[in-house]
RNA sequence: GGGGGCGUAGCUCAGUUGGUUAGAGCGCCGGCCUGUCACGCCGGAGGCCGCGGGUUCGAGUCCCGUCGCUCCCGCCA
């Protein structure tokens, strides 16, 4: 018989009955009759219940067991009576007598509860990860991850794409987030950084003729973390193809994602292909967010003009006063009545804005202070044009669109949410297209990429050469599922002088761009095919389909928000030797951490 | 860097208008129990109410400061 195992915890059925077997495991819990104990154990597979009564002369030890101790069991399996089987575990028409007892490893008092899903501090749970990991959802959203890897590899390798690894030592990438650095020690004062994204590696790949790229890929930036934003580092899904439009792309990669969530949607439904193309411009309009979450079925509509000359004065002034001011109104299907109205305008203030206008419609008329200002003709023909009946309201957003369009969006969700229009149990994907190319920077008044420097603009040179910078998209789309960016991508500029032009209308001269992409530049004036890529993050994915709002939750070993490592310590201090070594000499007296 | 929320037993939380000895469930320890499976029953231990200051006859409760956690903004494809 094996030293451990002749069966897992999770393989023993009615038709082993009769059979010795040997089970290895955790103690996951007692029931303790007395004269009699029941010991469940526990390993990756399953449980399996071990019973042992006072006739035995291992009594006393197996009754002693401390929760989470290792232990090998051996002895005869038997069927469970009718009455005493366990439906709800797969082992549960059988348990094991238990004739041999070995401890494996003694467990002391346990710092948190294994066989409890019961809510823990996350810093206790961070610190002995070893055992929040034994635990049964973590456990499980771990194995969905892998297995989610494994599908997204198996389905890109089918695709035709080829797997690589690219540098984590490698140079700085001018790309916007703060990255890490690594000291050099054979190059005095000099340090590696570890990269953001492979994106200039991948870019290169496509330079070097490989035709279809893909990696799960680390990325490393050091800026702030979110409950969906891992701080230090995470894993993209980064793919890259040559020779493609950006139709190529969506088609290219749609397949892989709407498989990985089919397989792992259980009983929600995924977004039929091909996915919706959305342009960002009608986004913005419709949604108010460039990440719609299309779950919602609110569809916002412009009503600048219904306002423009009106008897609302408030909005009408601010049109008057400045071009650049809409009005956005939001359609509320169902919350036409004052209580539900009222309870948005104080959740508006909430959120630090001066209310939230409203009509609602009942006894065939627009009511409230904004449709008594309006007019009925003016109120009667909004209705007609956002389709609304009695029963219904409309609220309104006003200003200039950058400052008020994220309160918009976020009126539109919880409108939708509170009213019960927001569809349960789907994943609604989407692509955004048309990225505009620039932005205008508000605090210095110049042009700022918007997005990512290497996307070929809309247009190519000629666009560059004669359009107002601000009106050029560029082949720069984000897929989107229920209202998260899963991923960014872009068709990439393989043209030198396209990049040089570009970048001189940001305001960076040829020496600049030499600076900062030479190597990559270099590479495009060797023949260079036209290509373009994404890269969807694997963690959000994870966290859809685990249906978790917490990114650590689908991590094995994840970091605090202050980017500490609890269980290994880091970051920590090194050596002065090390510190010498790497010629590195630490002038500023320590600073306090965030918990030192 | 900025803003919000939270901080009471090992854990989850309750604690009224400022008023006697700060409670419950889970866990832990001890006892009982031969068919449980979140076993059950009885008993027990366990509290600087995050920390410091203030107001008050009296503070878990009110005020100020501070520390920690968390969420958001900035930042971040």
């Amino acid at each position: 018989m094996h030293a451990y195992r002749t069966h897992t915890c999770g393989a023993l059925r009615l038709a082993d009955a009769g059979q010795s077997a040997r089970l290895s495991g955790w103690v996951h819990r007692k029931r303790d009759h007395g004269q009699l104990l029941f010991v469940d154990l526990r390993d990756h597979y399953g449980v399996t219940q071990c019973v042992i009564d006072v006739s035995s002369p291992l009594f006393a030890a197996a009754d002693a067991l401390r929760l989470e101790s290792v232990v090998t069991v051996t002895g005869k399996v038997v069927a469970r009576s009718a009455d005493t089987v366990n439906p709800n575990l797969p082992t549960g028409e059988v348990e094991l007598v238990i004739a041999e007892l070995t401890v494996q490893s003694v467990a002391e008092p346990l710092p948190l509860p294994v066989n409890s899903d019961a809510e823990y501090p996350e810093e206790i749970r961070l610190a002995y990860r070893f055992l929040d990991l034994r635990r049964e959802h973590v456990h499980a959203h771990i194995m969905l991850r892998s297995h989610v890897i494994a599908s997204i590899r198996r389905r890109m390798i089918a695709q035709g794409f080829t797997e690589f690894q690219t540098p984590i030592l490698t140079a700085d990438s001018p790309e916007g987030a703060r990255p890490y650095y690594v000291p050099s020690r054979l190059h005095p004062g000099q340090f590696y950084a570890l990269p953001q994204a492979p994106q200039q590696f991948k870019q290169l790949l496509m330079v070097a003729g490989f035709d279809r790229y893909f990696q799960i890929a680390p990325c490393f930036r050091d800026e702030a973390s979110r409950a969906d934003r891992a701080p230090g580092e995470f894993y993209q899904l980064d793919f890259e193809m040559s020779f493609v439009t950006q139709e190529d792309v969506f088609a290219a990669i749609e397949p892989v994602l709407h498989g990985v969530f089919e397989e792992f949607a259980e009983s929600r439904k995924v977004s039929p292909l091909p996915f919706r193309r959305i342009p960002y411009a009608e986004a913005m309009l419709r949604y108010a967010s460039d990440k719609p979450d299309l779950r919602n079925p609110i569809e916002l509509h412009d009503a600048t003009e219904t306002f423009r000359g009106s008897g609302f004065r408030i909005f009408a002034g601010m049109i008057d006063s400045n071009a650049s001011v809409r009005v956005r109104a939001i359609p509320a299907p169902g919350g036409g009545n004052r209580a539900f109205c009222d309870r948005m305008n104080s959740w508006a203030q909430e959120e630090g804005q001066p209310g939230l206008g409203y009509i609602f419609f009942r006894d065939g008329e627009g009511a409230g202070p904004v449709a008594r200002n309006l007019g009925p003709e003016r109120t009667e023909a909004l209705r007609l044009e956002l389709g609304l009946k009695d029963g219904d309201a409309v609220f309104f957003v006003a200003g200039v669109p950058t400052t008020f369009l994220p309160f918009a969006s976020s009126a539109r969700l919880k409108i939708g949410s509170d009213l019960g229009l927001t569809a349960q149990n789907c994943f609604e994907f989407c692509w955004v297209t048309d990225f505009p190319m620039y932005e205008l920077n508000e605090d210095t008044g110049k042009i700022d990429f918007s997005h990512n420097p290497f996307s070929m603009p809309q247009g190519g040179l000629e666009a560059l050469e004669t359009q107002d910078p601000l009106t050029i998209n560029a082949f720069q789309y984000d897929i989107v599922c229920n209202g998260a960016e899963l991923a960014s991508g872009a068709i990439r500029n393989h043209r030198p002088e396209i990049m040089y032009k570009a970048f001189a209308v940001a305001g960076y001269s040829a020496a600049d761009v030499d600076a900062r992409f030479g190597g990559m530049l270099n590479a495009f004036k060797f023949g260079a095919p036209p290509h373009g890529g994404a890269a969807p993050g694997i963690d959000r994915m994870v966290m859809l389909l685990a249906d978790t709002q917490n990114i650590r939750e689908v991590i094995a070993f994840p970091m605090t928000q202050q980017a500490q490592d609890l269980l290994m310590q880091a970051p920590a201090p090194i050596s002065a030797e090390r510190l010498k070594e790497l010629h590195i000499r630490l002038d500023l007296p320590p600073a306090r951490g965030p918990r030192s």
